[in-house]
RNA sequence: AGAGCCAUAGCUCAGUUGGGAUGAGCGUUCGCUUGACGUGCGAAAGGUCAUGGGUUCGAGCCCCAUUGGCUCUACCA
């Protein structure tokens, strides 16, 4: 490594080759250590189809952030990663790439789909963990897991068993969502709905032994085919008379009774709706509730089948437009109007979903989900922002049985046989040879898949080796924070939850931190359709995954989504070079003077114990803040610091000392600029991971000590009780506001800063006096100033001197000609009208009796000071006023 | 239909337990070859914290209502 920095900052020198530096010397790895406490987050698997999205980034910085931060104050910090197979997604990718081969799944067979499958998790499975890496990522490679690999097999196996002899997992005939395209029946969460605009049917059925219809009106015609009643509401006048008799269902000739439910809105359409329980789920739970017979019209690739009559074979909608136009014939159909509505389509492939009646998989949710509702209402799972515990409860409250098989291949396979002679049932961990019944050895295993989601829930202690009792598991569960966007809960932490308790007998992870989306410019989701999205290794590319990682976690409160800018990923990389320069500048100095490890603290100025205890408490706060969980407020006050207090003031401040061969307090001046770095590359490492890095080694080097390694191994900064220098921050914190104001008036004057000035410091009291000598070196410098005159009174100052006023001090600025007497009155009245608004506030607070007596003492004390300080600062400019109207 | 969120500077957003909005970045205006940085330094302008009530000595923050915007869940035949 160079000894020194580089001139300009550069992330592309230096970011690939300290990933695979950490990497080499295992910094990453987390090995069982009793001796230590474990704080462990497993990563959300991300698909072995995907790409690096913002998504991602934002998601992987929050997660880096805290496992670096915990790894530093001494944890043993576990970040487990691993991927997901991702079945239908993945699935549905192979199907395209085997189309462009004019291949066909089918052709292909389950063992070939397979092969196939594993051959694209080979070559595109690994791309997304190169790209977490890009990122800065410190997990524990040497633990990467996948859903299918042996041991999650494992553990699916033995949950889906267990949950089935528990009477958990059931097998029935459910409606649920079907996609005619991708063959397979989707969980309610995937599918999307979208407003469309379609038709409302208007068609009259005959009333049995009678004259007259009832009108019903439908969006889709097609499956009057399936239906086997109509409904009205039981409280439905218009109605109540043909309750119990039958009507004809048209073209198809079937009589079929009129049922009375609550399920049916008389304000909505003609009060009279037909029931298709096959095709309708509503429908179906009013089948149910009246035992309708369930009529399924269609094919799994939505085609009408033989119950259709003379319709089969044709596509639904083929035969919805022939459907309506043999009705019009029939002088059934009344009318046809225009409607907006819901369809729910595939989110995979925006097929239009088909309700269809299947033989499924479920799980039973109502005695499962209970656990996991009692552990967030006892606060023993916490959601970060909390409020989010609102949604999870909307969810668990509302929660239906879980459809978890899949008529997909890339999955893992029910383990569920089926006796070919007598039809017996069997779920075992391995294969049976023979019938538990019949003693067949014709034997088949269920077709079907499992659910993505199944694998995924078991994630936060299959990877860690469950279902064997290992020393990891012991060790590292149960989790500490799951990082997640809100878009998830549902999908994923509400089933890890449960099942976390189910099988574990202890909750999966203590804290949720939710995130948000992160949008586009203009609010909008980034989405592959619309073009939108931002590659986030274009950013890291053009300015860094430092910067990347800082524009994520800057300013944006847990939970809220937030907008992408450019702008801001610059301003992060300004702040890269802000620290890059500084720290340049820093070593520079160190090189020239030999400097001590350890310090003679009698040597230490005002200035550097206004730093130390600027620093001591940054250290305190920000700790906080990042432990509860307030990262952009911890990276807003550790980017303050450094830019405005560190650079912009102390080392301003700094610079006499430095430059000068006789000041005995340079090497004090030393010992702080490096101690205050350190600390300050130390508290910004978890965001910017790179840069601090090589700003450490290179300094470690060029001093020739060595604290550790690597700043990712060293030991988070700590609080310490005797660096806090309150009197000496005051002081400073005084200097500075007569420094403002001098600058202020030389900008207002346009006295430019090459003008050197005296500057007369007019103040009665010793202590401040003290404190301006004291601070001389520095003060003048930064007020421009090449002659400092501190003295009791004002014998001397010219009556033209302009002048500013700060507590228990007037500076005076003799500026002689360079200013206008007129523009100084303007300026001291506009002061003064200042003076007057604080004052009124203040003494109209402390006037209120009530006030007086109900506030805190802290809070009144706090009051009576600043009035003092304002009286004090308005007697002065008075004063000013005063000589100038004479 | 149910639930949730948001409304603060020209723009994008912070604001942890209620205690003058010296808020941040970007943008704007003025000045600066100050020996780390113009990806910089200094100064300034810019806000009735959506509206109306309430609680409180005190409200951007707590409560209620209203308006506008967004999201999720459910889905109407």
């Amino acid at each position: 490594m160079d000894k020194e920095l580089a001139k300009t900052y550069n992330p592309q020198d230096i970011e690939d080759r300290l990933y695979k530096k950490w990497e080499d010397k295992k910094y990453f790895s987390a090995k069982v250590d009793k001796s230590k406490k474990p704080f462990t987050i497993v990563i959300p698997p991300p698909n072995i189809t995907g790409q690096l999205h913002m998504g991602h980034a934002l998601d992987n910085t929050l997660q880096d952030i805290l496992i670096r931060f915990k790894r530093m104050q001494g944890y043993n910090a576990l970040w487990q990663p691993g991927t997901d197979h991702a079945s239908i997604a993945t699935e549905v990718k192979i199907i395209e790439q085997l189309k462009k081969e004019g291949i066909d799944k089918d052709d292909l067979g389950r063992e070939g789909f397979l092969e196939r499958a594993w051959q694209w998790k080979e070559e595109y499975g690994g791309r997304i963990i190169s790209q977490l890496k890009k990122l800065g990522s410190s997990c524990d490679w040497d633990r990467e897991r996948f859903t299918m690999d042996e041991g999650c097999n494992k553990a699916v196996t033995e949950v889906f068993v267990n949950l089935y002899n528990k009477g958990y997992i059931y097998k029935g005939s459910r409606i649920i969502n079907w996609c005619p395209v991708c063959h397979t029946s989707i969980s309610d969460a995937e599918v999307e709905y979208e407003e469309q605009a379609g038709h409302f049917w208007h068609i009259k059925y005959p009333i049995v032994g009678e004259e007259g219809f009832v009108e019903i009106a439908t969006t889709r015609p097609e499956t009057l085919l399936g239906d086997t009643a109509v409904a009205v509401n039981p409280e439905d006048d218009r109605y109540k008379h043909i309750i119990g008799k039958h009507v004809l269902l048209p073209i198809v000739n079937r009589e079929i009774p009129v049922v009375a439910d609550s399920y049916v809105d008389m304000e909505f359409g003609t009060g009279v709706v037909k029931i298709t329980p096959a095709h309708d789920p509503n429908d179906f739970e009013v089948g149910k509730r009246h035992n309708l017979p369930e009529i399924n019209v269609m094919n799994d690739d939505a085609t009408i089948n033989e119950n259709g009559g003379k319709y089969a074979g044709m596509d639904r909608y083929t035969a919805r437009k022939l459907l309506v136009k043999e009705l019009e014939e029939l002088g059934l159909l009344v009318k046809i109007e225009s409607h907006n509505h819901n369809v729910g389509t595939h989110d995979r492939c925006n097929t239009t979903v088909e309700p269809m009646i299947k033989p499924q998989w479920f799980v039973k949710m109502d005695e499962l989900i209970q656990p996991a509702i009692e552990a967030v209402k006892s606060k023993e799972i916490q959601f970060i922002p909390e409020r989010f515990d609102k949604i999870y409860f909307n969810w668990t409250d509302n929660i239906r049985d879980w459809c978890i098989s899949r008529q997909l291949w890339w999955g893992h396979r029910i383990p569920a046989y089926y006796c070919q002679d007598c039809g017996e049932v069997m779920v075992a961990k391995e294969a049976p040879a023979t019938c538990s019944k019949c003693g067949s050895t014709k034997l088949v295993q269920d077709e079907d898949t499992l659910d993505t989601w199944f694998s995924s829930a078991l994630w936060p202690f299959s990877t860690l080796g469950w279902p064997e009792k290992t020393e990891d598991l012991d060790y590292f569960y149960p989790t500490d924070v799951l990082v997640t966007g809100y878009d998830i809960i549902f999908f994923w932490v509400i089933r890890m939850v449960f099942s976390g308790y189910e099988h574990m007998g202890k909750k999966p992870f203590s804290k949720v931190l939710i995130h948000g989306l992160v949008r586009d410019a203009q609010g909008r989701k980034m989405s592959k359709s619309l073009g939108n999205g931002i590659d986030p290794l274009e950013i890291i590319d053009q300015y860094g995954a430092d910067a990347l990682r800082f524009t994520l976690v800057t300013g944006n409160a847990p939970g809220n989504d937030m907008r992408f800018h450019w702008e801001r990923v610059e301003a992060s990389r300004n702040f890269a070079n802000k620290v890059w320069n500084a720290s340049r500048f820093i070593m520079m100095n160190l090189e020239k003077a030999k400097t001590e490890e350890t310090i003679d603290e009698s040597l230490l100025t005002i200035a550097d114990k206004w730093i130390l205890s600027k620093a001591n408490k940054l250290v305190k706060e920000t700790t906080e803040n990042m432990e509860s969980f307030e990262l952009g407020i911890a990276v807003q006050k550790i980017y303050d610091f450094i830019w405005e207090e560190f650079c912009d003031w102390y080392i301003e401040m700094v610079k006499p000392r430095l430059y000068s061969d006789t000041d005995e307090t340079k090497v004090a001046a030393l010992w702080t600029l490096e101690k205050v770095l350190l600390i300050s590359l130390k508290l910004l490492h978890p965001y910017m991971p790179f840069i601090t890095e090589e700003i450490f080694c290179t300094l470690q080097e060029m001093l020739g000590r060595q604290e550790a390694e690597s700043i990712m191994i060293s030991a988070w900064p700590e609080y310490e009780a005797k660096y806090e220098y309150s009197k000496e921050e005051e002081a400073v914190e005084l200097i500075k506001a007569a420094v403002k104001g001098i600058r202020n008036v030389r900008s207002e004057m346009n006295v430019p800063p090459s003008k050197k000035a005296t500057v007369i410091v007019v103040s009665e009291s010793d202590k401040i006096r003290d404190i301006f000598t004291e601070s001389k070196v520095f003060f003048a410098t930064l007020g421009h100033s090449d002659n400092v005159i501190i003295q009791e009174n004002k014998a001397g100052v010219p009556d033209n001197a302009v002048s500013t006023v700060v507590p228990g001090v007037t500076v005076y600025m003799p500026f002689e000609d360079l200013v206008d007497i007129e523009k100084e009155i303007e300026r001291l009245n506009k002061e003064k009208e200042r003076l007057e608004g604080e004052l009124k506030r203040v003494k109209g607070m402390l006037a209120n009796e009530n006030f007086v007596k109900k506030a805190p003492e802290s809070k009144i004390a706090e009051e009576k000071a600043k009035l003092e300080k304002y009286t004090d600062m308005m007697n002065q400019v008075l004063e000013r006023l005063a000589q100038f109207s004479k």
